[in-house]
DNA sequence: TACCAGGAGAAAA
DNA sequence: TTTTCTCATGGT
């Protein structure tokens, strides 16, 4: 199968994707450094925790103690590392002028720039660009290592640029088509190949190679 | 009880 | 340069 049939049947199997779950930009990006490494359902206890205190807010997040950020990310688990994430996020959205004053950038330009952020990685940067800004980025996450291993498409030890422009290179260059592969593919990777017995209800099941072995 | 979740940075080899 | 370690809560 290509990544273009792998899109086509992932789609027709769990239907069209609303993402990403936030009311704002900023909430996505604040999502995007939360959800590193963390469940999602833990991300939204956080976030919570920020809107019932009514701090998500780039300048509100700077001025908190760190101490009380951390507490608010509780939830979310590493809130020490994150809350100083979240406030150099924070602090470099400040300087350039809050999410308005990222539309003006070229997307190569922004994505060196988020690379440049403490605690910004390339996955979190692609988040932060496709679902926050809506830029073609494609995100490469361990779900989608697994299946498109499991597919045989990759050996799964490629680098993240790697498989970033191999997906970049067979799709359209459009946000709203990298948004719903990559969300249909965290739905699959959460609804089929991580329950018991492995992809019992897989979509994939006839080409999958862990499908095949526990079948 | 053990494992994993929408990673990234620092330290060690 | 590449690999390993650390960060940490909450659900299954």
């Amino acid at each position: 199968m290509t990544i273009v049939q792998i899109y086509k049947k992932l789609l027709v199997t769990y239907g069209p994707q609303q993402w990403w779950p936030a009311n704002s930009k900023f909430e996505v990006m604040v999502g995007a450094v939360l959800t590193q490494n963390t469940a999602w359902i833990n991300v939204e206890h956080a976030i919570g925790n920020l809107k019932k205190a009514k701090v998500l807010s780039p300048e509100t997040i700077v001025a908190a103690p760190a101490a009380q950020l951390a507490a608010w990310l509780k939830p979310s688990g590493y809130f020490n590392v994150k809350a100083k994430r979240l406030k150099a996020l924070c602090q470099w959205l400040i300087q350039q002028g809050g999410v308005r004053g990222l539309s003006k950038m070229p997307t190569p330009a922004l994505r060196e720039a988020l690379l440049g952020v403490h605690g910004v990685g390339p996955e979190t940067a692609d988040a932060i660009l496709l679902y926050a800004l809506g830029r073609p980025s494609f995100v490469i996450d361990t779900y989608a290592r697994r299946i498109f291993q499991r597919l045989g498409l990759i050996k799964g030890t490629e680098d993240y640029e790697t498989l970033r422009r191999l997906f970049e290179s067979s799709l359209d260059s459009d946000a709203a088509l990298f948004n719903q592969y990559h969300a249909l593919i965290v739905v699959h990777g959460k609804e089929a190949c991580r329950k018991k017995p492995l992809c019992a209800n897989c979509c994939f099941a006839a080409r999958c190679s862990t499908a095949v072995k526990n079948s």
